[in-house]
DNA sequence: TATATTTGCAATCAATCGGTTGCAAATAAT
DNA sequence: ATTATTTGCAACCGATTGATTGCAAATATA
């Protein structure tokens, strides 16, 4: 069951999550607070974050804090750069055009 | 059953179909060709790119072609703008390299 | 030591996903 | 007119998803 950072990010509550720890580390408790489901529905969230590396932890006695690890996101802005042109560039975009006609 | 783009890029295959159609637009059976999955198999792919609208279609004869809206792309760059300092800054760096030491 | 807190793991469940096959409708070609 | 091609729709199926509850382990606190 491989994860990847795609699959991670489609899931709404997960983006929420990365968007909390991009500010600040937290623990899965803290973290859980925000949301109106129940704290494991919160962990496993994390757990495939933890999968795809875009979440790393940080043990401190019982506590964990989790951080946000913005390299995994630059995967997607690599991925991106493939269309990027497309919709900056209304020269490329008219070409585009003119090729499908 | 709301489709946004973030669902939609999930899946490898929807990715794969994304890349030809920026490249130009094409029918679903020419799509199809690409792919060992059967044509059914990626009609339903398409359709769900249709939803989220990051695909459109144009009808000539019996024939469709499907081309690619870089607009909706343009979603996901948005999103990734709250996250890009924090991999572009050099804090980011110190991080990793005191996590190293 | 006894109790409370923090967390992960396992079992379970309904809903969704990605795939298949079969079929019907519309258009093109013979 | 008959046949072939292109496509969408519906039904079905196993695997995965997102959520729940219950429980056990580890650590902090009284």
């Amino acid at each position: 069951m491989r994860r990847d950072i795609f699959q991670a990010i489609a899931d709404p509550t997960r983006r929420a999550i990365l968007g909390l720890l991009a500010l600040q580390a937290m623990t899965p408790n803290a973290i859980a607070e925000h949301f109106d489901s129940s704290r494991q529905a919160v962990s496993k969230h994390i757990q495939i974050l933890m999968e795809c590396e875009v979440v790393k932890q940080q043990q401190t006695g019982r506590e964990i804090h989790y951080h946000f690890n913005p390299q995994k996101m630059k995967e997607i802005d690599l991925w991106l750069d493939r269309f990027r042109k497309l919709w900056e560039d209304r020269f490329d975009q008219l070409d585009n055009l003119l090729e499908n006609l």
